[in-house]
DNA sequence: ACGGTACGCTGCCGTTTCGGCACCACCCCG
DNA sequence: CGGGGTGGTGCCGAAACGGCAGCGTACCGT
């Protein structure tokens, strides 16, 4: 329906060069160049400056792309609004996520949406922390389940659940008895972090500097997979939330132990949509079936070494 | 930019009739309707509903209907938006607005509005109250200047002035050196009704009905102007709001005695704009200098007949 | 200094799309 | 049973679009 223009605009933006954009469309050059010329024109100021490396785009061509960038992305969940009036949901729900979510609670929500609705399509991706925001706001994806920061603005977080960042580990491991444990405990022995480029990194360095402790982590990664091989085989410690190794610790293979710095105990994971955007059909599903999913064992995430009805005493202990 | 389907599409809505919608586009009919039966094939549905008075939009067509409105109207504004970055404010604003705020107070606010902004166009309506919250919504009008009226939803109320209802006569009027005047009181004499059409209207006939008070008026209309006339050649009082009448009034060719029932004394206009809107750049000027304005004399909107320091003795004495 | 390369841009030309015209089939109304 | 209204359809010229080859330029590495 839309005129090829917006793509073309969309893509030479993106790509910064209008032979490279012309090449992701599958077009010659020449038409995406003139395209852009043309739509200059019509608009009256130019959009690009142009340079020998590519081109980028001026103050108009920000706004523009805004526009053009909303348009496409409205009329996709137009599009799919009205496949939802025949019954069948379907469309595209774009996630951004915390690896530890992506490990195994988000392919087996996935899966459940899948049986109910063959013909939603989903990407499903990580982000670095410094994207977040953009890719929220702009649309790539129509929402995330990230550990909530108040930082974030033009953010809503539709739905909210404490989890606890704690200490994981081999149950034959010498702290793997202990029912809370310090960072400063935790610091004699080997540990295995997340890279720092990453969100909970983020956090737990900070908190780390407030209690003072030093870890030198034995190994560093940025894969939740690894950590898990590395942890399993007694390697050290990992600094986790539970949610990435339900099966795990389920079946008694590893250990999960809270960690007493309240910033960590208490950590907050939350489904976060852009403000002022109409949310698809499958991506409402979607929604809805994460939120009701994490209600389920919210209290498995919040201390999932225990059972729920047992905690009243356990919590004034801690 | 935009593809030429979105026009045809939006006036074949808009017209009920393809050939009508054709007609207003100065094109043929038959490019519109294949326009529309190619983009029906590539949604995948009926847009319309065939009949032989002409086409109705079906579900879907609402749906896409929304989006391809929204689309033209984000499209404006961002045109207004890159043509503000040049430093000159251009672009067309909106408004709809009560009748008697467009007699005097808007074509001021216009005036200077277009003596700094040569290059902003304007379109002032007043429009029939059941259409303000689809006029507002639909994006027809940037913004409204009305009675604050609380069942609207969806819709902000950026500024809000005080204002009173009151009876308007001629100085030489048994009841002009009256300080305040009830329904009652006012209804032994000839009166002249704005038409029942008119929100203003709905008002008073709902406090009229509270206060038991049954008026007969002599004349009803729904022109502020006509009213003007008739009022000043003393054919009854009227109940307005001061504002169409700030002229005869400062010239004491008219006397304005606010009215004692409560929901008239201290009736609400606001500027009442769409939420989840963005507005262009000289909508956003356009509000700032109706506010401004409003806030210079709001005391004289509040109780015209009462200057706090010069005017209270010809007003008593009137 | 000099090719090599990547960039945006521009004639030229075939193909696709668009729009105008005339016309068909249908329905309602007088 | 016409007359006027509706949406839909061949046909055809005109305009737009896209592909190809090529131009000028600026940068980079040898």
């Amino acid at each position: 329906m839309h005129a090829a223009v917006l793509r073309y605009f969309d893509h030479v933006a993106r790509q910064g060069s209008i032979r490279k954009a012309a090449e992701a469309l599958s077009v010659a050059s020449s038409a995406v160049n003139r395209q852009i010329l043309r739509l200059e024109d019509e608009i009256g100021v130019p959009l690009f400056e142009r340079s020998r490396a590519g081109v980028r785009p001026t103050a108009a061509g920000e706004l523009l792309l805004r526009h053009v960038r909303e348009t496409q992305i409205e009329f996709q969940r137009a599009q799919a609004e009205i496949a939802s009036l025949g019954g069948t949901v379907s469309g595209t729900v774009r996630i951004i996520s915390l690896e530890s979510m992506l490990a195994r609670f988000l392919p087996e929500i996935v899966a459940e949406m899948t049986a109910r609705h063959p013909r939603v399509n989903f990407t499903v991706l990580t982000v670095h922390p410094s994207e977040i925001a953009e890719a929220l706001r702009s649309g790539d994806s129509d929402f995330g389940v990230l550990f909530v920061d108040n930082r974030l603005s033009g953010v809503d977080v539709v739905a909210e659940f404490r989890t606890a960042i704690g200490a994981l580990m081999r149950p034959n491991h010498p702290l793997a008895g202990a029912k809370v444990l310090t960072l400063t405990e935790c610091a004699r022995h080997p540990v295995i972090m997340l890279n720092d480029r990453w969100l909970l990194s983020a956090i737990m360095t900070t908190e780390f500097a407030e209690s003072g402790a030093r870890l030198s982590p034995r190994i560093v990664s940025n894969s939740i997979e690894f950590m898990r091989q590395v942890i399993v085989r007694g390697l050290g410690i990992g600094f986790v939330t539970p949610i990435g190794f339900i099966d795990e610790i389920r079946r008694g293979e590893l250990v999960h132990v809270p960690l007493a710095e309240p910033g960590l105990s208490d950590s907050r994971i939350g489904i976060l949509v852009p403000r002022h955007r109409r949310l698809s059909p499958p991506a409402r599903l979607m929604i809805n079936h994460i939120r009701q999913r994490l209600t389920e064992f919210g209290s498995f995430l919040a201390a999932p070494t225990r059972e729920p009805a047992k905690r009243s005493k356990r919590n004034r202990r801690a």
